[in-house]
DNA sequence: CCTATGTCATGACGAATGTCACGGGCAGGT
DNA sequence: ACCTGCCCGTGACATTCGTCATGACATAGG
């Protein structure tokens, strides 16, 4: 028998995905997380042997708590579900040290078995993502550059930008204009496209 | 026996709502669809009590859907799930004859029981979101300039999108310009993201 | 018929934006 | 000690962007 929490913030889904679960005889849904900052204390309370994450949920990412798990309670098998197959998702949950990477398009039945190869130890992963992942590389901003554009993602003229980052607006514009010389757009605005079909957001 | 079409892009996920509704004793799911394209030909073949369609779809939008089906097959009931609580959603539904309105964060229990009264001829509407919906109102964009707006969120420059739109720059900007001036922003960025957040785009 | 509204266009103005050159400070590696 | 890379800042420059005034044309309504 194979114990699993359940981590997705739409209850709907949750609940849907439970009772596609519960129809494997050799699956146990022990718990379920509607948030990214539950994870890590639901997990210690039910010791599950797979952790099924969706990286979209209020409070913490799915990425994030990845990391937790691992650092906390390194015996559990970690596998993401996502919508979005951003590449960058896929080399963030590998460094996280998440056992598969699975996406919503795939068969609903792909989701038993992928927590079964996890719970046996292997690497579940989509091959299509994997090779999208080795092509777009890692990120190549800094990680001053990427919270510049996390923040420019939500607030419109530069002064309120470098107000928030408590930045001259001279300093702004120049990591503004470095970080679109390294993705080779023209906008802050495309920049932050770039940055998010990527997953380097 | 209420027979229902089930139209939802993500495999995972129709899948498992599919084995959800199959607990129910009163339901039987009988044609999956992934396109909204597909949605039309399906529902003539099955001929279904029930379509539950998702929003966002490839081919075409649940919300179109929902239009072709009240013109073609105006016996069938018509329930939209989506994951977004997009007000402007909400109003075009409606305005597609939608019977009900249902969030992807709502209860996995609700979809059944909210199949079963759309099936009975009731309305079904979160009530938060109808209030959104009146709040926030239709949208105030004329459709040429909804088109610029929409041309907007995909193209960087001002002469991209004056090329896209076979239009003179000069009168791209006097769009944009108005469009900026009724939703009462700065950028088109912003406007961008208030349209969308908004359903309008 | 007149008016209001939407579409398209031009030109001009100020503000915001992106680029560049330059400099100082601070870490890490050779 | 030196070099390199990142961070922060300044100032100047050209381009782009948003705004406004103005005009022409078409359509729909009173």
């Amino acid at each position: 028998m194979i114990s699993v929490l359940l981590a997705e913030d739409q209850a709907m889904v949750r609940g849907a995905l439970a009772s596609l679960l519960a129809l494997e005889g050799d699956l146990e849904v022990v718990a379920e997380v509607a948030r990214g900052d539950e994870v890590l204390t639901a997990a210690r309370a039910a010791e599950p042997d797979v952790v099924v994450l969706d990286i979209e949920m209020p409070g913490r990412s799915g990425l994030e708590a990845a990391e937790d798990l691992r650092r906390e309670l390194p015996g559990t098998r970690v596998l993401i579900v996502t919508t979005f197959g951003r590449p960058g998702y896929l080399r963030r949950a590998i460094d996280a040290g998440a056992c598969g990477f699975l996406l919503k398009d795939a068969p609903a039945s792909e989701l038993a078995a992928a927590i079964r190869r996890a719970h046996a130890g292997e690497q579940v992963v989509d091959p299509g993502l994997a090779v999208a992942a080795l092509r777009d590389g890692v990120s190549p901003l800094t990680a001053r550059e990427h919270e510049v554009l996390v923040s420019a993602r939500e607030s419109g003229t530069i002064a309120d930008l470098a107000a928030r980052l408590h930045l001259s607006p001279g300093t702004t514009r120049n990591h503004l204009s470095s970080i679109i010389g390294k993705l080779g757009v023209a906008n802050r605005a495309e920049a932050v496209r770039m940055a998010e079909e990527r997953g380097w957001l």
